[in-house]
Parts: C-alpha cells; sequence; structure tokens
DNA sequence: CTGAAAGCGCTAACAA
DNA sequence: TTGTTAGCGCTTTCAG
C-alpha cells in the first residue's frame, strides 16, 4: 500500500486538508467526535507525516552530518559510535560518510551536505586537506551559518567548535614514559606526518627529547604514505640504527611494526618497547599487549555531538564564542613497555 | 552570510521566481545576456538550490538508510564500507543508524526512517528483533514500497531482497577442517545463538559431526549473552569434557576463547585448535593467527548496496521478484589450527 | 468547531 | 524570451 497523505484523509471524510491536520496534531480546536474518527483511521492506514515536507516547513531534518577520514581505522569508529550514542538520545539522526582521506572526495561531501541536508556537521579532516591547507569548502560551511564542531584532525584557519586531543602531551607523555624506562634510541613511525595530529605528537616527542638532551636523530623518524612498504622502511630504520623503542602513531601501525620487530628476532619490551595509539581490541589482544595512549574515541563523539546539538538548539545566542575542548589522552600501559623501574 | 534562495534572486533582477529558475538551469528558453547574469549573481553569492525543496518536489532524496546491530563488530564495519562505497559511486548518501542489538532501538528507527527520509533501506536485524521474530516493522517498510534490502541477519517473514552468507555451509566447513586434521572433540561458543545466523551455523556444525557418526555432545555447546560471564563458562567447558577444537561464532570471541585457552595452559594449536569468523585485523594479527572463516563483509556490502540501488532506480519494473544472493565464505587458513594431513 | 489561504523553495506545464 | 500558475505535503494564521 502507497503512502497516504493527509490530503487523503481529508478526501475520505470530506473535511479540509487543515482539519485533518488538526484533528491528527490533537488540536482543541477540533472536536472530539471528529478527532476520534479521524485519529483511528489515521492509526489505521498508518499514516506517517512526511519528513520531507516537514523538513521543508521547519527548515531542519533533525539530523547531523558526520565525515571521517576513514572507517576502517578503530578510532574513528569509536568516535562514530559516540556521536551516534547522544545523537539517538536527543532525536538526531546521522549522515556519515567518509573521505578516505581525499581533499576531493571531502570537498564534494561537505558541498553536498551544505544545501539544507543537515542541520550540522562533525568533521574530522582528511589528511590531504590538512596538507594542503585548503578548507575553503568548511569555511563555505560557516559561512552558512550551518554548526560545525571540528574534531581530532582540525584547522585554525575554521573558526567553529572543536574537540581534539592533546596529541602534543600524548606525544610527550609516550616519549618520556620510554625515557623513564631505560630506553634511550627512540623512533617516531608515522603514517599521518601530514596531518596537525602528527605534526603534535612530533613536537611533543622533540619536546621530551630534548628535555633529556638528547638529540633529535632523523635516522630514527619514519614518515610513510599509504604506498610506501613499511616493512622496507622498517628494515631501513632498524639497520641504521640502534633502536630502543618505538612510538607508533596509530593502532594498526604499532601492531605492524610489533609484528616486524619481532618477525626480525627482537624482543619485545626487552630489546625494543613498543607505544601505539587508539586503545583498541586489536591493542589489547595482541601478544604482547600493546601499551597505547587511549585517546578516548567514544568521549571525544559524545563531546563533539553534545556541542554540535547545543549549538544547533540555540542557534542565535552568541555566535561566536567558539569552544575548542581538550580532552586528555591517557597512557594504557600493558606488556609492549619495560616496566617503569 | 544566511542562504540565499530563489526568491532573492528573482528580486535582485525584477525577474520572476521561474525564470532565475531556468537562468540557473541553464535552459535554453532564458536569453544568452541574462542567463549570465544570473549565474554569476548566483555563484558570487554562492546560490545553492535547497536540498529539502528538491526532496519535497522530487519525493526523493538520493539517501539509502542502514541499520547495523553492533558498529564496534568489524564485519558490520566492514559491510558499512562496501555499502558506502558504492553509494557514493552512484551518488547516494548514507544516514547510518545502529540498533545496539535492540529490538526496540530497531523498530524505532525503522519508523523514523519509514516516512520519506530515505529512498531505500539495508538492515541487518538485530539479535532480539531475530529471536522475537518480530518483523511488523520491517512488514511496514514493505508494505509501504520503500524498497528494502535484508543482510547476513534475515528473516523469512520479510520478502524482499537480501544478501545472506551460507552459514550453513560455513560452520560445515569449519567443523569438518578441524575433523580432517583429527579432532574430535569440537566445541561451539555462540555469543549469537538466536540469530539465524547462529542457528545456521550450529546446524552445518551438526551436521560435519553426524557424517563422522560423531553424536552431538551438549556439553561441547557454549551459547551465552551479553551478561554472561565468558571466562567461567570456558572453565566449565574445559573442564567438563575433553576438548580438542573449538569453533568461535564471531572474531572477538575466537579471540578471547585463544586468549583464554592459552591462559589455562592449553597449547594452540596442538592441544586445542580454534576457529573464528569474520577476517578481520583481530584475527590477522592475534598470536598465535587465527584460522577464521571470511564472510567478506565489504563484497556484502557492495553487493546490498547494489541491489538496493536498483530497486529504487527501477522502482516499478517487476516488483515481487525477490532476489536472495548468497555469497559464499572462504576458511583462511592461519596458525590456531593443525595442518591437514 | 471547521475551512480557506498562504507559505516553506523549487520546478514545469502552460500562457503571454 | 519571460511570467503565471499549480503543486509537492504539511502547518498555521485568520476568517467564517
Amino acid at each position: 500500500m502507497k503512502k497516504i497523505t493527509l490530503k487523503d484523509i481529508a478526501a475520505h471524510f470530506l473535511v479540509s486538508v487543515s482539519t485533518a491536520s488538526k484533528a491528527i496534531n490533537d488540536s482543541h480546536e477540533i472536536s472530539v467526535a471528529l478527532k476520534e474518527k479521524i485519529q483511528a483511521y489515521a492509526k489505521d492506514k498508518n499514516y506517517k507525516p512526511s519528513r520531507l515536507a516537514l523538513n521543508l516547513r521547519n527548515k531542519s531534518n533533525k539530523t547531523i552530518g558526520v565525515i571521517v577520514p576513514n572507517i576502517l581505522n578503530y578510532f574513528f569508529v569509536q568516535v562514530l559510535y559516540g556521536i551516534e550514542k547522544v545523537a539517538n538520545d536527543k532525536g538526531y539522526n546521522i549522515i556519515s560518510c567518509i573521505s578516505d582521506e581525499s581533499f576531493e572526495k571531502e570537498s564534494k561531501t561537505l558541498e553536498f551536505l551544505d544545501s539544507g541536508t543537515v542541520d550540522g556537521l562533525i568533521v574530522s579532516l582528511s589528511e590531504e586537506t590538512q596538507e594542503k591547507k585548503r578548507v575553503e569548502a568548511l569555511l563555505e560551511i560557516v559561512d552558512n551559518q550551518i554548526p560545525l564542531v571540528l574534531f581530532d584532525r582540525v584547522s585554525d584557519l575554521v573558526h567553529c567548535d572543536k574537540v581534539v586531543v592533546d596529541d602534543f602531551e600524548a606525544g610527550h607523555t609516550a616519549t618520556s614514559y620510554f625515557l623513564d624506562t631505560g630506553c634511550k634510541n627512540i623512533a617516531f613511525v608515522s603514517p599521518i606526518s601530514k596531518s596537525s595530529v602528527g605534526t603534535l605528537r612530533f613536537e611533543g616527542y622533540q619536546k621530551a627529547l630534548s628535555e633529556k638532551n638528547i638529540p633529535l636523530n632523523y635516522k630514527l623518524v619514519v614518515n610513510f604514505g599509504k604506498d610506501d612498504d613499511l616493512d622496507v622502511l622498517m628494515s631501513i630504520l632498524l639497520d641504521g640504527a640502534p633502536v630502543d623503542a618505538i612510538l607508533g602513531l596509530d593502532e594498526i601501525t604499532a601492531v605492524k611494526v610489533l609484528k616486524m620487530v619481532i618477525a626480525r628476532g627482537y624482543s619485545v619490551p626487552d630489546d625494543i618497547s613498543i607505544i601505539g595509539f587508539t586503545n583498541g581490541q586489536l591493542s589489547e589482544y595482541v601478544t604482547p599487549a600493546l601499551t597505547t595512549v587511549s585517546q578516548h574515541g567514544k568521549y571525544i563523539g559524545e563531546s563533539a555531538a553534545k556541542q554540535l546539538i547545543e549549538r544547533i538548539e540555540n542557534a542565535n545566542e552568541g555566535q561566536f564564542d567558539f569552544k575548542t575542548k581538550v580532552v586528555k589522552t591517557s597512557l594504557v600501559v600493558r606488556d609492549s613497555t619495560r616496566k617503569l623501574p
């Protein structure tokens, strides 16, 4: 049976559309008798007001758009989960899009969403976008007064609410932990060197080293991209200099590094300690279990969603006091690092 | 700057709205001079037709809804990824919802989506829904002629396109593999005993046993729920009967079982072989690497999306020749099972 | 208590 | 070549 509209109902009872509308919305202006008849009929015919029409009328549709760079990365899944939870609570739906780390796909998606489809947007920038510093599409969004929350991979050029992790501190903490457990030759392996997040962590890494007067050794810094062969790079790294610790900038990288190191006969953590990022199942179940920096993805998602919905629902007030929320990371110590003395 | 509408543009040039509309859509009925002026202005002011209005007019919005039971399960993430890929290709957006294995949340979501928000729906049932066999909301969807594709967790009661895995065969294949490698006491550990998928795999398991004239031993069958302590159940299992193989019905279960078994001092695969489901990163990187049944999640997602979009775009033809696509699983052999003789 | 009319933003058939 | 009108489905004044 095809969808039934108010008009159909009105016709069936030979009343006007507006009467039918009021009856269904239980308006006091309508006689009880009529209301009951109409409501019963509506229920029977399974009438549902068309969202499409309501959306147009209300210029809103209780939907928020989310763009993440990569859904196969557990961190972003956690964030998504958090967003969904609070959005759902508050009666919002989610349009989720994946930028695949591509500037172009991100821009297209943004352009698409910038046309009334969503009430607000939660975005984490693609690496390419951060590298190129091309945030026009975001600026457009802001200019069009669509509430926007950036998380994790953010940009200073965009004026909006943000939820980030203290990546500088995270890099610093992890590196210091290596140092405190007696490691000296700490390698830094990053698949996201061009993102804000990667840069900040690197700065934290540098800072921790310099605090102990350890010079930065570029032989220990491995930045790689999608097309690089990590295995080869690791060989070069391990052959090129003594290494007793490795900081891997995302979960899968840390795990792969762990496996490669073990495959080459090193013992973890005795010969080499390893710390990863994103406290996911992989880190927990791999052997030896990985010490990781937890960014609390779910919490980030929840915060971003709360912040956004707040903005949406108080659209007029205080437009320009944007907040940046910094979520503290925590180091989850497991078996891939030596014990503190 | 606030959104600009056709009306604004029309007013600015003192023309009618329809003229403005045609000019912007580059209609041949409009003089080139005027078109150029208007288009330039529109571009400058960053005019974008309102999706909301277009949606109402076209009764369509190039959006498909997806409901999965659990987004923290890698299998569903893979499916989502596949769906997104083809949807994006064909210009569709995705509204993604999570049922959290809850019948109520699923019903609410379905009800919400059943009001013009989406052009079609891709759904995998929550376990609770399958257990209760309460598919009214789905029937409603079908009745309202909203194209629907069910995947993985499906229901016979709903008449629509489906994409499933041959779970019976998968259960059979995995069990047979154990048998062929010399295992005799094969345990079956399932967190989804009430879902279609779990049931079918169990039947495959039984079949494989009976083919070798091995009686089914209920001591070896462990069905557990969210609130059960798997650790306790595993102790009971291992203490209650000799066990030399365990089939875990999802990835995380298999991994947990693997860890527990090892923690109890068994050697894998020598004492106990283990096979899991969902060929994800976890299975690949855990030690020993898990032999798993791959359901090809991404491919399932792609198939479902293709099927759905096909339906959406050929809405009228052949309404009732629903197809069920069966995706073959494959056994990815790694180190948690003994070698074939 | 009920209905007519306007409007959300856009398009398209039909006039002029 | 441009404008008028109607309509997508619904709500909401404002009259009756």
